[in-house]
DNA sequence: GCTTTATAGGTGTAACTCGCACCTATAGTA
DNA sequence: TACTATAGGTGCGAGTTACACCTATAAAGC
């Protein structure tokens, strides 16, 4: 990986605040456009990430691509080619049932993650609490 | 990384919604804890860390500690030996200034995280709206 | 015909992270 | 003397990511 770019810090700092497009927030971002959307394909699932993404980074169409085909491998979504239309041929994604489950498993650790993250903030923005010295 | 272990799904599976204890959550915890405490060191945060982590997989000694260096060398903490007392010396920490600020960053990118987060969890238990098909 | 643009789906690779195993050392207790 | 709790690490292979780069189809402009 690159030294990752932080908009907050710049590049050298080796900070992760930016919190790049890992892997982990593209697959379930796909799994549910294409739960929403019936069926998609990458190039048009790379535009409609922008308006779902759970972070505000530009989504890597590699990161896309690879995670479509891992998804596959996994058998959480099938593809089949469709040349009809115009332009170049388009890889159909489809949810299969063991990918509707795995994105409800997402829902699940995302929902406790989420709320871990409220907690977090909130004890945060608390006003320095009374300084424990660190017992031993 | 050896194979990511996802309780859900078990090995050779490359799943991460078990979501190891990757930095970027080792990183603020390490810094709220700072806050809180005032002064700490390696050990006994991991023994904290627990209580307060925003996953609940057990944190890696390994990646805690090198958080703690990579804090430091990016001006966040800052440390010294404490010999005194009994068995072996400490490599205390404190927050600096900075850190602080850094703290507070974090919040403000755990908080649109969390908000987006909720926010996808409602869409995925929504019982999958009117299929649109992609269009082009 | 030729070039450009929009669409579509990739691959190669270096830099980086992570998880596990393993290591050293101090002080108190059995 | 051995064992346990405490304390702070390191080595490294396997995996991830960001960026650059590639191929190809069809339509529109010249």
């Amino acid at each position: 990986m690159r030294k990752r770019f932080c908009a907050r810090h710049g590049k050298d700092y080796p900070c992760s605040c930016g919190m790049g497009n890992l892997y982990r927030f593209v697959e379930p971002v796909v799994l549910l456009l294409l739960k929403m959307k019936g069926t998609s394909y990458g190039y048009d699932l790379a535009a409609d990430m922008e308006g779902h993404a759970l972070t505000d980074t530009t989504i890597e169409k590699g990161v896309l691509y690879r995670t479509l085909r891992r998804l596959e491998s996994n058998g959480n979504v099938k593809s089949e080619w469709e040349s009809e239309g115009h332009g170049p041929a388009r890889r159909i994604y489809k949810l299969t049932r063991q990918g509707e489950e795995h994105l409800e498993e997402w829902a699940d650790v995302l929902e406790h993650l989420s709320k871990s993250m409220t907690r977090f903030v909130r004890d945060a923005r608390k006003p320095a609490g009374k300084k424990v010295r660190a017992t031993r």
